[in-house]
DNA sequence: CATGAATGAGAGTTCATTCAT
DNA sequence: GATGAATGAACTCTCATTCAT
């Protein structure tokens, strides 16, 4: 096994979260992770025994491939810029049509309450309120951002974007509204955008 | 019929909101509904052929039965008070434990987008904002309020509730988390809260 | 009851038939003749218990109301005139597109069989072939047809016009084949036609 | 699979084919087949989706398995005996107790026309045709048979043969009767039989 | 490891038939 | 007589899951 035997988990992984993508999580049948991966019946449970474990490891799969937010900043960004690379980062995530999981994800966290070690729905958010809460306060420190609470300006900010998010997928929204909301968070923040 | 059978369609709407808001709007089988009205298979059927069908008018009772928000705001509120009754209104809403639908609307949402007059979350939606934007307005205008675009800041409320809302349902949230968002919002408006 | 019943009686009869007509016998359910007469499921069961029922009396109806062949024939018709007529009765009767009940038939046929006072199929099958038997007879009398049995040419053309029947609801027949049946079997009694 | 899959669905295909001559096509569901073939409800959606489906494989089957008539034939036997024996093959068809699809395949005909390339009952229909007026074509220039035109002459048995097994699913018929009618054919080409 | 045929539980759906009004 | 809501039996169909090869 090893090698071998984690290639294939690999492409198990990759397929599956293709169709994840398309169809969310409670539509995905086995059966149709099977037959988009063309391997057989069997075969797939000798890896997976339901869609949730799947799920598990699709949601893993895309917290580790996940590009480094920092490592695009360049060394002289303002916390303006930073924050508004990330907002905008959130908008292309938001607002992308190809392997776009968030449907999936909020089905799937609705049945299911990860033990904290898996839970990279929750590692990511909280990692985003600590990094916005971070930039906040450089910000706030720096002069540039006028700001008493910073931890409690990155959950509204968080928040914000994930009420965007599950709007996007229950009411639909447009770039614009989110643009709007970009400019909106900037001006509280004291910010002439 | 008539009137016995809309007192029976009402009977299986209201059952049946109670088993939505139990088990989520996908995991709920015809069966379910039959089980938990305790009426026979067929039975069910005169009245609906399927889930996402008596899904809708759960939405359009839910909708009717709707407390009336203004009705319960005293002569003499000032514009922050009916801010916040509102944004308590939310919470109540958020954290209650009987009869929450919020998962089912959401997982409902996801599979279908209702047309216009069937689209009573969009309608609620559209409605919240449309009041908060009046009593922003209005408080802007009274000196209560420091708001430039009471529109969009309408939007950033609605969005950060619904954020809170789908949140809840993935992660958790706290009654208090919630509070320090309300005081956020307030403070963001000029109010000493 | 009585009159007021018969006529009830009558209207199911009447509409039941074309709903057979349209359906056959097989794929019709009390629920489709309830539609179709537009009263109530239990109304239709206080006259009929069954469609195999229903039908039986639409038999005897159809049997009653078919016109009586004898008296379109005019005085001084030959046999072959007479034989000829009746041959394009039954090509009407085949080709017909309102109210064929011929499916039907069948298929109530393959299923039961009547005592012999309710099968009106067989009435009319054997005074069919008692007609032409006789129309032959008195052809070949007349020196007209050139026959040794005419109850066994009978049965041959009855026969005949049966395979032609069934043929058509199963492969389709064209009428111009028909024709030259009919040609064929005058051509058997030594007529020129 | 291939080999096996192919015995199972031979074996499907003749449990089938006895099914459908006791009960009729319209009268089988896929569940009395399962209950016959003594295998799981979803193995046999593996194989057919619907009766439909599966009643075309064993009209195709039964055609395959056919006995070619030409084989029977000796190599003095005159063009009378051909017919006659044509003829005696198609009594046993219509008499024989065990097997007979007759009544299933005009109820499956009634209700469906088959392609081209699948209507079996057709191919089996038109060879007849085609074999009959050869042979009384065959007859007719050895002085055998008196005939003008065979090919009606041809059309004129089998559809006399279609009536006689139509009639005998629905009103019966005895075999001394079928006797009669090849004698009357016979006597028709002129033979004394 | 891998296959895919086979199983069987369970959901969906339709209708003949009954019965209180 | 007449109604039509209600019942429940029976059928269709899909999939998670197993297992012999």
């Amino acid at each position: 096994m090893g090698d071998k035997s984690n290639q294939k988990r690999q492409y198990i992984i990759d397929v599956a979260a293709r169709v994840f993508a398309e169809k969310g999580y409670k539509n995905v049948t086995m059966k149709d992770v099977v037959d988009a991966c063309d391997i057989s019946r069997g075969g797939l449970y000798l890896y997976y025994e339901s869609t949730s474990e799947l799920f598990l490891d699709v949601m893993k799969s895309q917290a580790e491939s996940g590009k480094d937010f920092m490592s695009i900043i360049s060394d002289d960004a303002t916390a303006a810029d930073i924050l508004l690379l990330f907002l905008q980062e959130e908008k292309k995530d938001l607002f992308k049509k190809k392997n776009n999981l968030n449907r999936a994800y909020y089905e799937y966290l609705f049945d299911y309450k990860p033990a904290k070690g898996d839970n990279y729905y929750k590692k990511k958010f909280d990692g985003n309120v600590k990094m916005v809460a971070k930039i906040i306060e450089i910000g706030a420190e720096s002069g540039e951002f006028t700001c008493e609470n910073p931890v409690i300006a990155a959950f509204n900010i968080i928040y914000l974007i994930e009420g965007m998010k599950s709007s996007a997928l229950t009411l639909g929204i447009s770039p614009d509204s989110f643009d709007k909301q970009i400019l909106f968070i900037l001006q509280s923040l004291g910010v002439d955008a």
